[in-house]
RNA sequence: GGUGGGUUCGUAUAACGGCUAGUACUCAAGAUUUUCAUUCUUGCAAUAGGAGUUCGAUUCUCCUACCCACUACCA
């Protein structure tokens, strides 16, 4: 959910400013390669309506070569490892960089040190001069090192003593000191690619991206991705930064993680999930959710419009987005909320469209349905439903005949005598005479009704029992008060 | 621990430094409905705490508290 929203935002903000929207794979990490991940992204954007300007075509195919329509191929950074390391260089030549050659252990040890003094160890300007590294070696050695070793990296060199000054287009001005910053690994030796920092940056220029819109947790490493579009010398093309603000879970504080959506009964992933290990997640779409009432409640999880309306569709999105109206401080979801966005959705929808949707899964219950009835069914009951999948809940009965009885309403309305006066009440009156022959017969409107009613459905709460007549025919309405009393016994 | 960010009803949020702090969801009550749901009406409920600036602070400044993120050869 948050992924998506935050290309929501990506996208409203690039196609209201007339601007494209870029699809680029941050796949830099192989260790963490998941496969079908990018599929499951693409297919997810595509469902939400959101069709990237480049990057992956509307097929959602991924486009390796340069071509007019994706000038700025490949969109997958695997794909670019030629490009950085160059740029890796460049960084060391001009005294922004440095090779390291500390090996993982090494580190680790040197962590675990630092730990047991109570203290934690940082790789900066404090701590580079210990470590071996092309600042600290002689340089005869470090060439051996380059050329023997393949788990060497390229390390920033982060300024001493600087304050960073940044802006942000939603928190405005920050200001950080260099001191408390390390010296961030920016590219790996070991699989020859960059780590996102790096990646980042040279991608963004590359690609001439202006705005960068993304999660508050990178606000973090913001002063670094300033000082390296500095190191370049591209600060005048540098792009404007806006961190959003984080998901939170409904309850408690934290992060929205999968695990709630399982506790607490919502998905958190826009389709269902099933990851490598076989797990699997429920999705929006699966659970029945209109990608419009999806997009529509994502859009308003930290930002407004500054007016009171609430249902917007992604053109009129488009159109009232403001970066300046999204909020500073996380955002927790509701699952109540969401499930009203698309209630009101489904009543938007029409019977014809509705009817369509339900016809399917009348066909899975084994209900060969007219068209033309089911539309019928759906203009009565849409206003009682929340999903496409409540429909059969809630009309079955005007489709089959109950085979189940509720007890608790058996106890309450099949009394003997209470039986005898709807049966007698139904066997002597048409639809428009029923409700006026147990008036005027002085029986207990509520309970012979009642009674009526489970005949019909199988309950004693439900649709008006003049609209099941209607649905079902008068004589099948008998057949199936009959129908109880022989269960009554 | 360090750095950065954040804090208005339970939740999402509104309010040029100026009406009785508004709206939606949830919840409760009532009306309607022979039942349930819908619908309508009404109601409950908030500026984290403390200083300061100001005629006046939810709004600006500082302090405290709490929450979150980051602190990886992950993104």
């Amino acid at each position: 959910m948050g992924g998506v929203r935050t290309a929501l935002y990506n996208y409203l903000y690039a196609k209201q400013h007339g601007g494209d929207f870029i699809l680029r794979i941050e796949d830099t990490d192989s260790n963490r390669f998941v496969p079908g991940a990018e599929e499951y992204i693409i297919e997810a954007l595509r469902w939400c309506g959101i069709y990237p300007d480049e990057g992956v075509d509307a097929a959602g195919n991924v486009v390796c070569s340069p071509s007019e329509r994706h000038p700025h191929a490949p969109y997958r950074q695997s794909q670019r490892r030629g490009i950085y390391r160059q740029y890796a260089e460049q960084l060391v030549d001009s005294g922004h960089a440095y090779y390291a050659f500390d090996t993982a252990a090494e580190l680790e040890e040197a962590r675990a040190r630092a730990e047991a003094q109570g203290q934690t160890f940082i790789y900066n300007h404090l701590t580079r001069g210990d470590l071996r590294n092309s600042l600290t070696l002689p340089r005869a050695e470090v060439k051996r090192l380059l050329a023997e070793r393949t788990d060497w990296t390229v390390r920033f060199m982060m300024p001493e003593d600087r304050v960073v000054q940044m802006d942000d287009l939603i928190r405005g001005h920050i200001e950080v000191h260099t001191a408390t910053l390390d010296d961030k690994v920016l590219w790996k030796r070991a699989d020859e690619l960059p780590t996102y920092h790096l990646a980042n940056i040279v991608d963004d220029h590359l690609m001439e991206i202006t705005e960068v819109i993304r999660g508050e947790e990178w606000l973090p490493s913001l002063p670094l991705h300033y000082l390296l579009y500095e190191a370049f010398g591209w600060q005048d093309s540098q792009p404007r930064f806006a961190h959003l603000p984080l998901l939170l879970k409904p309850v408690g504080n934290g992060k929205l993680s999968k695990r709630d959506g399982d506790k607490l009964g919502f998905p958190v992933f826009p389709l269902r999930w099933t990851s490598p290990t076989g797990e699997t997640s429920r999705g929006y779409r699966e659970d029945g959710y209109f990608p419009e009432a999806f997009v529509n409640l994502l859009a308003m999880l930290g930002w407004n419009p500054g007016t009171e309306q609430e249902i917007f569709s992604l053109d009129e999105l488009v159109q009232a987005f403001s970066l300046d109206k999204v909020g500073k401080s996380g955002a927790k979801f509701n699952p109540d909320k969401a499930k009203w966005f698309n209630r009101e959705y489904l009543r938007m929808r029409s019977d014809k469209e509705l009817a369509a949707l339900f016809l399917p899964i009348l066909k899975e219950k084994g209900v060969e349905a007219d068209p033309a009835f089911v539309q019928d069914v759906v203009a009565l009951i849409k206003e009682r439903a929340t999903f496409v999948q409540d429909f059969w809940d809630i009309a079955h009965y005007l489709f089959v005949a109950p085979t189940e009885f509720v007890q608790k309403d058996v106890d309450k309305f099949g009394k003997p005598e209470t039986y005898a006066a709807a049966l007698e009440a139904m066997e002597h009156s048409t639809a428009d005479t029923l409700e006026n022959y147990v008036r005027e017969h002085g029986m207990p409107m509520g309970k012979v009704m009642n009674c009526i009613r489970l005949g019909l459905s199988g309950a004693a709460s439900g649709l008006a029992i003049a609209d099941i007549l209607r649905f079902i025919g008068y004589d099948e309405g008998l057949r199936r008060l009959r129908c109880l009393g022989s269960r009554l016994g």
